[in-house]
DNA sequence: GCCCTGGGTGATTCCCGTTTAGTGTCAGGT
DNA sequence: ACCTGACACTAAACGGGAATCACCCAGGGC
């Protein structure tokens, strides 16, 4: 009988009500290539092709491609949170607190840097605002973590220049500044990264905190 | 009643010798729509459209899509380099340089958006190295200008850290860190920008530049 | 007249993300 | 033992991107 022409599937069929486990075989291998190649370079295929599985399978699990990539986003900044929230609760001066979570957060991005650009650098146009959500809610969740003791010294009258608010946010973004950069143009020739965290940090705390 | 179609100009054969008119109204075209809707929204086909001719004359012009909007980022960065070299010599402080030519940069961003991301946000992951060639040179020659003056500062020893390399690496960064955020995370909710460019401007400079 | 050439074209290719219309397998009710 | 329906998954196709291909065709020089 013809039934050898029976394409061999993929692989013997993955067992049973394991459904819940594929969601994170596909994050897994989706983070892997992600990484290694970017958010272009993940492809749907790709990531289906590495959990052994037709891409149109990863839609079982997610609704889009974008939801994948934004999951394995928020699971960083989950990090990220989980930091800064030890970092407060931490009985050391709000200005120390501060250094720390600019430190940790300067390196975090050297460490994951297409996942920094694809949370932080609006690295992909299309992914629009509502589907962020999710994410920018823990990023937002992260800054009030950061902008807890920057308020503890704006209201220590410590602040040189700006409001808590203002403050707040020039001192992370000159940090996202600093890496961003030297992240998305790696050819221009930087000072060594340790270098420019460590001006960068001085400058900024320098520049808009007094000292005391 | 219907609206008169527009479509017959393709039928019209353009002029003969205007090749290199072509140029121009393909760079004003895609300058138009890329403002408008950013890299990804610029097709090659909606440019075409709007030149009024097929997609694939684009390529008669063009060696692909990237080299059109690296050339409007081109053109861009004239206008900054421009600004920053009738700065540079200016009779003034180099600190009042310094401060004018980062207060340049940061409106120059906020007021073309999409092309600051194109050319300082890598935006794209899509655009090799090699095809930002021309825009990156365009680019070191206007940062070069940049730490001229913070050259000069070094040398009179009002560098507070860093050396002139890793301070001038540091001061663009943190500039380029708050526009970058706001262009990029519009629906946060930040500080008016005016302050936000007033606070960087004053907290880095006097947290990397004495006093004198 | 002829022919070359340069600006232009429609069809085609190759990916992409996503949608549609299924297929085989099992669990549980009857 | 039989149906039924949910489940996990699939092949095929769609539409829309960039880029390439093999052609056209009007002019100008000869």
């Amino acid at each position: 009988m013809t039934v050898a022409l029976k394409k061999p599937p993929r692989s013997a069929r993955k067992p049973k009500g394991d459904g819940h486990m594929r969601r994170g075989e596909i994050l897994a291998a989706a983070e892997k290539i992600f990484i290694a190649e970017g958010y272009a370079g993940a492809t749907i295929r790709k990531i289906a092709d590495a959990v052994g599985v037709s891409s149109t399978a990863l839609y079982m699990h997610f609704r889009d491609k974008d939801q994948i990539l934004l999951e394995i986003g928020k699971e960083a900044i989950e990090q990220l949170l989980s930091i800064n929230v030890a970092l407060s609760q931490e009985p050391i001066d709000a200005v120390e607190k501060v250094r720390r979570m600019l430190d940790a957060y300067m390196r975090f991005a050297f460490e994951n840097p297409n996942t920094y650009q694809l949370v932080f650098c609006g690295s992909n146009e299309a992914i629009s605002v509502e589907k962020q959500q999710a994410v920018s809610d823990l990023g937002d969740r992260c800054f009030d973590e950061f902008s807890g003791p920057i308020r503890e010294i704006a209201a220590a009258g410590r602040l040189k220049t700006g409001t808590a608010e203002s403050a707040a946010q020039v001192l992370w973004a000159a940090c996202h500044g600093i890496v961003s950069l030297v992240i998305t143009k790696p050819s221009r020739n930087w000072a060594p990264p340790e270098e420019l965290m460590q001006v960068t940090l001085d400058g900024v705390m320098h520049g808009l905190i007094a000292d005391r």
